[in-house]
DNA sequence: CTGTTAGCGCTTTCAC
DNA sequence: GTGAAAGCGCTAACAG
């Protein structure tokens, strides 16, 4: 393995016979400088493929051109869809994307947002996944003038910017339609409580319930931690119940709602005539079940993009020490019917 | 925005009244330091919540700890699979991971490397999406120090670590099975030839019929650069064929197969009764089509892992100067019955 | 065992 | 306009 030392400020300097902090500020486009060195300069750079170094630069101006994410898992598409969006932003704009997992502990969360804030990464898109009694790690790293964006979940006692998708509003709505179209004995199920966004969507039922005049019944709320759970809880459900007595089913995502389909099918329901089905998401599956799936479309792409500017933004006004007044934007969520319902 | 300073290795030294460099190798658990000085060193450390600075270490020891990523795009499910392994090993490792796309040119793929270069990353696991007709910088990023592992595409002129998953096996011996237990007329919709993945599956089904003593139809290998071409290009195939002359489709991927599927279904072709039907790659979309596609299994996740061992490795090794023996480790991909065949 | 010093590559005052 | 010099936070000879 041979070693080729990348060109630095300094050789360029030695070859063009001038002061290294002469080439750096004619590399930085400073207003002082001949515009006959600038050339010179430039040219040179990029005849000896020169590349700043950006740890050095780093080091330097306290600012990396990189910035992190940190999600839960990798399971689930919508995160892979929501970083499509993240990389298209950051990229144009020349930063690099450093990504982390919260993985399955708090402990590893607080983890990964120290490590990097260590990597004095410029602003942090976080998807957090856990209830933190004591959040002040978070606080820390604002301090420390890194800007958090929080995705998907809202944290009163958090001041940054957050980017959330109208989980409430649109199953709200839709259900609201449903209800309207006749459609009144509705059961909904729900994820895991902890999670804000599982959360908002059953408050979404359960509004439109409210609003529509219908009352509740605490077994239509069917909980289920992880999808693999849904058939069973289904199965439970319907030895108390008939299947006639149930209009439409709504899920707290696409998966459930597909444990739910494969349910319906195996007890030869038909899909939407005697049951309708709703999903939530829009994750690429749910186009290539058989009815196609009826679901609340989430664009997790755009989440991703507004999130980035929303950063990129801060990041800047940080940069020149403007104030910088922080926004929650609730990207719109809406109903897409498909052959499900 | 208050700007709490991190504390630095200086403040320990100050604080501790000792030079910074034993602090220094006292962190770094240097043979000769006083095991005593060592705990009071770590302790405060703790204590004032000391992180070294992985900009001024990376400059110092020129290696940051980082690896980068280089996908082709972000559209497929199977990068993130990808991903996910990779993520677990590196960090249960310590090491950071960066991520970049090659996005739609060979330009933006040679900028992503250099970029990631550039960056000191320790390491660079990469999808090449691309043909270049000059590879130099390849070449030269290895000759800086930068190990390069590259995924799922054999490049013979470049020394290095391979990690491709046996395309062109596992296709061959599915196809074979198929053609022994009868089903002998069997068409194959490849993907882009430009796509080494691509090119071996249809490799894999050529040997196979050649192997069995099939002649091939040249009609019966049926190109389509994207999914959305595939029903047109069936279409075309079956004006010219009849559905009984068919009795197997082989597809480059589960994406082109779910077209395949949605054609026959359209056209009332029983699956697998009339014409039985195979995907590729095992994406997680495919147990939930109707019915549930059959497939070629592709362990991601395990591929990535194996790739993130295989380059550790390699770093390790370039670390302590000693030497190092490629290897190419070849994915077992293998058969998964479901319900289209 | 520990301190002194130089330097990684770059930016940025402060001079002139 | 440009040069000299200090310093970002850390490590690693070289001394002693």
């Amino acid at each position: 393995m041979k070693k080729s030392r990348k060109t630095t400020i300094k050789d360029l300097a030695k070859a063009l016979e001038m002061n290294v902090s002469t080439v750096s500020r004619a590399l930085n486009d400073h207003p002082k400088i001949n515009i006959k060195t600038k050339e010179r300069v430039r040219q040179l750079a990029k005849q000896m493929d020169y590349i700043p170094n950006p740890l050095a630069q780093g080091l330097q101006r306290q600012s990396t051109r990189t910035i992190g994410v940190i999600f839960p898992t990798f399971d689930t598409n919508f995160f892979f869809r929501v970083l499509k969006g993240v990389e298209k932003v950051m990229h144009e704009n020349n930063y690099q994307i450093i990504i982390s997992t919260a993985g399955n502990s708090k402990e590893q969360e607080k983890e990964a947002c120290k490590s990097l804030s260590a990597y004095h990464v410029d602003g942090i898109i976080i998807f957090l996944s856990y209830q933190h009694e004591d959040p002040s790690f978070l606080i820390d790293i604002q301090d420390e003038g890194i800007p958090l964006l929080f995705m998907d979940r809202i944290y009163e006692e958090i001041d940054a910017n957050y980017v959330v998708s109208d989980d409430f509003t649109g199953m709200f709505e839709t259900v609201c339609d449903f209800i309207d179209q006749g459609k009144k004995k509705i059961i909904h199920i729900q994820g895991s409580n902890s999670v804000s966004t599982s959360f908002n969507r059953t408050l979404g039922y359960q509004e439109a319930l409210r609003e529509k005049g219908i009352e509740e019944n605490p077994d239509f709320i069917i909980h289920c931690d992880h999808e693999s759970e849904v058939k069973s809880a289904l199965r439970r459900f319907f030895s108390k119940y008939t299947f006639e007595e149930i209009d439409l089913i709504t899920c707290f995502n696409d998966y459930f709602a597909f444990q739910a389909l494969e349910y319906l099918k195996e007890n030869n329901i038909k899909i939407p005539d005697d049951i309708s089905l709703l999903g939530f998401a829009n994750e690429p599956l749910s186009i290539y079940t058989s009815p196609k799936l009826s679901t609340i479309n989430q664009p997790a792409e755009e989440m991703g993009e507004k999130a980035s500017e929303l950063l990129l933004d801060e990041i800047e006004h940080n940069k020149k020490g403007e104030s910088y007044a922080y926004d929650t934007t609730r990207v719109k969520t809406f109903y897409l019917r498909r052959e499900s319902t």
